[in-house]
DNA sequence: CCATCTTTGTGCACGCGTTCACAAAGACAT
DNA sequence: ATGTCTTTGTGAACGCGTGCACAAAGATGG
């Protein structure tokens, strides 16, 4: 996983468990394989190994939902498609907003995966007036100036962030504003938000260094033990951060 | 955040705790801010609400790290930064290959985060013959045939898999073999890796999944309580799972 | 040198999440 | 109808993570 949620107060939501309902679209996509593949029922512990999670834990998570399951044979596949997806809400059309159509932006636009699950890209948003009427992915770009405009026809209440770090707080405050309930961050900023409105935040760089933690202690103590620490003057030189800042992030103290 | 690590066995690396770990690079973005300001010092309450978290939990996972501030006074912010850095490891140069280079692979080769904490793209490779020699972000694209020579000749040790849901595994496995021992998936499948490899996940679907979940609660309840449970043969219509296949995420069973 | 004030570092308690292990439930054969 | 066999659903124990609250440590001023 990328780097999960941002200060939700572990709000157990109608007696669902915050990590419950984490796994649920694991299962559901898991189940959705083997509905293609016609597979009646499946027991918990074939679909755990699907899903790469213990069966205890599924079916736990499953008792949470109800008792969907018959003993001796298993979990019907289609209903439990079908269950999770309400659960979830998939069961309705989200539309969505990206805001921020760079490199990244655009891949999102791009991406299969949300319309495959009741997402629709409503409307892609970006700053630069050159991008405006320009197509990407077949939708095209709309000028930040229209923000609230678009939040509300389209009653959008989910956005996704794609901009520079820099933007990102102003962004997400004119969302909020316009009526954005749940905001996917991909900026690397701490964004601030009333209560009520969730926030999840992706962040590559994050999932990277935290990779590099375990590389460098699998690789480890062998090599350099690196024993003198420096002093509080030296600064060190291999991490030179460079731009693609995250210069807004801290607040004036 | 994504979606988290894969079946780490929690295996406390040296007595720091995992959750400490995902939040040191929160911590060494607002510290690098607060560098760039030239502030000389921060209390844990300033850095703590910088970061967005609890500033008890930050003097706690400090000091997993050692005893590095001063009391009265606060953190030494250069100092700070640089014993994380290290700690995260990101005082040595980490060469990565981008696997799959679509728009996901493409945007992820242009992400400017990844250079800046030290690490460098040594490679990106597709598995379609006409991308290979086509620079993107200034890199060739060279063809899978010649993974794991490219893997070896540079000392990769984390991969990032960008392909389609399909070729992940395969892609994984042969990554694993060639030495990779970290990797960054963004491929919406369950892989299966020996021990000692670590695999973090990033899954945009899912991410907005549990959003759509939170936001379905928020809206909720008022309208259609949606009453009568529909039998097993029911198929729920709204979320036709289309295209995008996560076809091999199940094992034959 | 002493008093005061700020801020760290941490002992402790609490709650969530995970896992084990087993009783209850149902299918299926006889 | 009864017994056997499979698999669910969950009670209970455990461990990790979080947050409170405070004592210890050091800076700073008199």
């Amino acid at each position: 996983m990328a780097t999960g949620r941002t200060h939700r107060p572990a709000t157990r939501s109608r007696g669902i468990p915050e990590a419950t309902v984490a796994r649920l679209p694991l299962y559901l996509r898991a189940l959705t394989a083997l509905s293609e593949r016609s597979v009646p029922t499946v027991s918990s512990e074939e679909l755990a190994a699907a899903a790469g999670v213990n069966s205890a834990k599924l079916r736990k998570d499953f008792s949470y939902l109800g008792s969907y399951g018959t003993r001796g044979v298993g979990y019907d596949v289609e209903y439990l498609v079908y269950q999770i997806s309400r659960e979830l809400g998939l069961t309705q059309d989200w539309p969505v907003v990206i805001v921020g159509i760079g490199n990244l932006g655009a891949a999102l636009a791009n991406y299969g995966g949300f319309a495959s699950r009741g997402f629709r890209v409503a409307a892609l948003i970006d700053a630069d007036p050159a991008m405006a009427g320009k197509p990407v992915a077949g939708i095209p770009v709309q000028h930040t100036d229209d923000l609230e405009k678009i939040i509300e026809d389209n009653g959008v209440s989910i956005g996704v962030i794609a901009t520079p770090a820099g933007a990102a707080q102003q962004v997400c405050d004119r969302l909020v504003a316009a009526g954005v309930t749940s905001i996917l961050n991909f900026a690397p900023t701490v964004l601030a938000v009333p209560d009520g409105v969730d926030v999840r935040k992706v962040d590559l760089s994050i999932e990277l260094q935290i990779l590099a933690f375990h590389e460098q202690r699998k690789a480890g103590e062998e090599a350099g033990p690196d024993g003198a620490a420096p002093t509080a003057a030296t600064r060190k030189e291999s991490t030179d951060q460079g731009p693609e800042g995250d210069v807004p992030a801290v607040m004036p103290a």
